[in-house]
DNA sequence: CGATTTTTAAAGGTCAGACCATAACAGACC
DNA sequence: GGTCTGTTATGGTCTGACCTTTAAAAATCG
C-alpha cells in the first residue's frame, strides 16, 4: 500500500456534469483535445486561487490515473501551463509541477518574439516607448520605495563602471529601464515596458555604440534617477521624455541603422 | 519507395556541431530537454525567415525521423510552440503544423491570464488604459484608413442596436477598443490594448451595466469615433481621456465594485 | 458530364508500458 | 559530524500501437 492512497479531495479537478469517467462530451465542444480540457480545469483553479501559487499539483502519472486520461495528456497540459508561465516543472524527487510564483518572465518573452516576428519596426519600438516610458517615469517617482531607489543607484554605479572597464554597458541599461518599470507598481505597463526594453537591446545587439554615447546614457540615467528619487513627478517625465526622444533621434541617423544581414540573434537564455 | 524519400534539403534543422546524430552535447547545457532544443531550432528558423509564415513543416513522425529523436519529443515542441503563438496544428490528411500568420491573439490571452494572477487591480488597469487610450486615440486619428473607419462605423452601430434591441453590449464595448487600437498601427501598443480590454470586460462581467450607462458608452464611442473620423487627432486624444476617466470615475463609486464571490470567471473561448 | 457519396490515406491525438536521468533523501560508513 | 552510496519518486524519452479527423481521390449516381 503507498502511502499516500487516501482519497485527497480534490474537487477542482471533476468535470462539471456527467461523472461516467468518459472525455467524449466535452471534447466535442473546444475543438477537442483532452490535454486542452484539463490544461483549462488547471488554469481556472488557479485562478480561482484553489491553487496557490507555490503549491504543488499531482504527479503526471496520479494524475492521469484520477482523470482516466493517459500520462501523455496531462503531461501535455501541464507543459502548456509552463510555456503560458503558469506553471514551473521541476525533475527529480520530489520534483513535479508547481504553480509559479506570479512572474511575467516568460510573457515577456514570448511577447518579444511576437513582436520580432510581427516585423515591429523601430518606428514602432520607439513611438511606443515615447508613449509609456514617461508616464512610467513619473509614476515611479511616485510610489518608489526606499529599497527600489537603493537597487536603482546600485545599478547606475554598476553601469557607469561597465562604461570604465570597457565592458558591454546593454545589461546595465536595459536593468534600469526594467528597474524603474518595477517602481511604478502597475503590472500592465511593466510587462510591456520590459518587452519593448528587451526587443530594444536586441535590436541594437549588432551596432557599436560610441563611447560618447555610452556615457550620455547613463548620464542620463543619473538625472532620472535623481528626479525619481526627489520625487518630483514632472521633471521625471520630462527628463525621461527627452531620453527616448534622444534615442529616436539617434535612430535616425543612416549609419545607425541595423545592418540586414542574416546575423546571429541575440540568444536570451541565462 | 514513398514519393517524397528525396533529400529536401532543411538546413535549418542542422546542429551546430558535431554530426554524430546524438543530443548529449547541447543537452548538457539548456537545463536539457530535447523538446526544447528543437523548439529554440524552429524558432530560430522562423524569426531568421527561413520559415515564412504560412509554410508547413514536417509531419511529427518524419521531423522525429529526421531528428533521431522521438516523436513525442518533436510534438511537444510543436506543442509549445503552438501555445506560444508562433505554430497553429491542423489535424487530418493535408493537417499538421504551420508557421503562424502573425497574430496576437495567443498571446493576450496568456497576458491577461497572467495579469489576472498577478492580481492586477481595477487602479492599474485603468490607470494604465489612462496612460495607453488617448494616445492611442491620438495615433488611429493620424493612421486610419478608409475601410478602419468604416468598419469602426459598422461595431458602433452594431452596438447601438445591441443596446436598443436589449442585448448584451460588452462584446461590442471591447471590439471598438480593439479596432481603434488596429488603426493605430502600432504593435506593441495593440496588444497592450487588447489585454487591458480583455481584462476589463472579464472584470465587468458580473457587474449589471445601467442601461443610461450603456447608452453614455455608445454616444462616446461615437464621438471619438468621429474625431478620428476628420483626423482630429488631439480632440480624439482628449474624448479618450475623458472616456477612460468616466469609467475610472464610476469604478470609484462602491456599488460597483466586484462582488468577491467565488463566481465563475468570463470563459473566453469563441 | 457533373454532382454526390464513399473510400482511402496522411496527419495529429491518445494510449500503454518500458526505460533513462535527475535529484532529494535515508542510511551506512568513515 | 561529514561524506559516500544506494533508494526512490518524478519528469524525460522512446517504441509502437491504435483512434479520430480531414481532405483528397475514387467510385457512384442522376
Amino acid at each position: 500500500m503507498t502511502p499516500r492512497s487516501r482519497q485527497s479531495n480534490l474537487p477542482w479537478l471533476e468535470r462539471k456534469s456527467s461523472g461516467n469517467g468518459q472525455w467524449s462530451h466535452e471534447l466535442a465542444e473546444s475543438g477537442g483535445r483532452i490535454s486542452d480540457l484539463i490544461a483549462e480545469r488547471i488554469r481556472t483553479a488557479v485562478s480561482d486561487g484553489i491553487l496557490a501559487p507555490g503549491s504543488r499539483l499531482l504527479s503526471e502519472r496520479e494524475l492521469a490515473q484520477r482523470l482516466n486520461a493517459s500520462r501523455e495528456s496531462v503531461r501535455e497540459a501541464y507543459r502548456s501551463l509552463e510555456v503560458a508561465g503558469l506553471l514551473v516543472i521541476r525533475r527529480g524527487k520530489e520534483g513535479g509541477a508547481f504553480v509559479r510564483e506570479v512572474d511575467h518572465e516568460p510573457i515577456t518573452r514570448s511577447l518579444s518574439m511576437l513582436l520580432r516576428l510581427g516585423k515591429t519596426t523601430h518606428r514602432e519600438l520607439t513611438e511606443a516607448r515615447l508613449l509609456i516610458e514617461p508616464p512610467i517615469a513619473r509614476l515611479a517617482a511616485r510610489r518608489a520605495t526606499q529599497s527600489d531607489i537603493e537597487a536603482m543607484g546600485d545599478l547606475i554605479d554598476r553601469h557607469a563602471a561597465a562604461i570604465r572597464g570597457g565592458d558591454d554597458p546593454r545589461k546595465y541599461d536595459l536593468q534600469f529601464h526594467r528597474a524603474m518599470a518595477e517602481c511604478a507598481k502597475n503590472l500592465p505597463l511593466t510587462i510591456l515596458m520590459n518587452s519593448l526594453a528587451d526587443l530594444m537591446v536586441e535590436a541594437l545587439s549588432d551596432v557599436d555604440i560610441p563611447l560618447e554615447t555610452r556615457s550620455r546614457t547613463v548620464e542620463f540615467h543619473r538625472v532620472v534617477f535623481d528626479a525619481i528619487h526627489k520625487k518630483d513627478e514632472e521633471r521625471a517625465f520630462d527628463l525621461m521624455q527627452q531620453h527616448i526622444g534622444d534615442v529616436q533621434k539617434r535612430l535616425k541617423k543612416p549609419w545607425f541603422h541595423r545592418k540586414r544581414t542574416n546575423h546571429a540573434r541575440a540568444r536570451s537564455k541565462k
